[in-house]
DNA sequence: CACATCCGAGACGGTTGCGTTTCGTATATA
DNA sequence: TATATACGAAACGCAACCGTCTCGGATGTG
């Protein structure tokens, strides 16, 4: 293989969704504060952020089992010694990236329950419908049913925010007597979320705009032909 | 690492679950008929058997990127070209492992659509409960979405014949009554099925005979406090 | 009995990734 | 300016797996 296109089998979400690397920056810069300021020449924060990013790209193109840390240094232009001067291990380098790119998730408010879900749902879908987000998430999930440290690191950094949210429009559902009171959130929030997740990750089949709502519907008024 | 032991790390199920080792057996005994009978010696049942054996506990235990001919070998107590013999990759071993121990699910008929579900998902939940079931679908969830003829074979192999059934049960109730015409089927089965591999993939909550009850509820009923 | 094929075991060379170390150079502090 | 640390690049020895091959022996068919 000749080294000059050593990266470019990677780029297959080329120029079309650059959200997480956007997300990435973005926190970077929200925790750039810490600087210990030694004597020496001090760490690259350029270096620090290609790596990261070279991380993202390869663990959605590879998967976490995939991922390696002489690619990422490749892919990131780097010296193996900056990456492990930085992070002991690959473990150590997902997590920084999973808390780092794990960002806080808006609460709609519209008055409306059915409004707010909708809206829930519509920027799942939306995230999902990036390729690299969607792939991440995938290339993650033998990992987490192995690890029991990522799965906490990944639930606390950016499962249980989302969760949050929900559980909050659910809850102002319940005290607006838009929902029943004995409404089991756990199980609505299942039954909203899980189908993405299920779509992308074992059926494979689409997941649009138009399911979305679908799932919306279909939780809050069920199928019974005589409601009892 | 001592020879004696090589197999003793993955002995987490000992015991307990014999679940798919018994579906893999059954699957063989099933499609032995096929024997091409040459000349010299034929090629060994019992090797064949524990291989597919020794695959299964590997893959539980590893996921598929973790699974090795190597380990499969030493495990099944083998020589590797006796693996080599029969199939030419990893993959192809997955393969047939996945045909053999996929049996048929039974479709409840009870006349009561809200009853047929209950035991769908019922079965489902023991499915999920058994460790190593479990663990085989976490660790080709990666897999599945970067290898699309893997997850052509899962998803005819495995996948198909539970979702036919699930929609037999619907368009039963549709039809007689029990269930709205407009039903979404795709929809409904989504969040019937998803939660439980939602909450063994990635949230890791609990999977109970409640939560499988509950949902059915949920799904026929939703959570409008004034159903419209 | 002769022969073909399979058996378990393991050696083989090749490749990949590991984590460390060395090189010459760059960039900060004191 | 002297010193300390980080930089990119690459070589190192090590270990795991790969897929092939060889070995002596076992087990069928004709």
């Amino acid at each position: 293989m000749p080294v000059v296109s050593a990266a470019a089998d990677v780029e297959t979400t080329l120029g079309s969704e650059p959200t997480l690397h956007d997300a990435l920056r973005a926190g970077l810069a929200q925790r750039s504060a810490t600087e210990p300021k030694g004597r020496g020449r001090p760490r690259s924060a350029a270096a620090h952020e290609a790596i990261l990013a070279a991380t993202l790209d390869l663990l959605a193109a590879h998967g976490f089992d995939g991922l390696t840390i002489d690619a990422v240094a490749a892919r990131a232009r780097v010296g193996k010694a900056t990456v492990y001067r930085r992070w002991a291990s690959k473990f150590d380098l997902v997590v920084e990236l999973l808390q780092t790119v794990a960002s806080a998730t808006p609460t709609p408010d519209t008055g409306d329950t059915r409004e707010d879900l909708r809206q829930l749902v519509r920027n799942m879908v939306q995230g999902f419908s990036h390729e690299q987000y969607a792939q991440v998430l995938s290339g993650m999930a033998s990992e987490l049913s192995r690890n029991d440290t990522m799965a906490e690191t990944f639930r606390t950094n950016f499962l249980q925010p989302r969760r949050q949210a929900a559980i909050t429009i659910l809850q102002r559902g319940i005290e607006r007597g838009d929902l029943r009171p004995d409404t089991d959130v756990d199980v609505v929030l299942d039954c909203l979320v899980a189908p993405m997740y299920y779509r992308r990750m074992i059926s494979g089949r689409p997941i649009t705009p138009e399911l979305g709502d679908a799932l919306v519907d279909q939780v809050l008024r069920g199928v019974l032909a005589s409601p009892s």
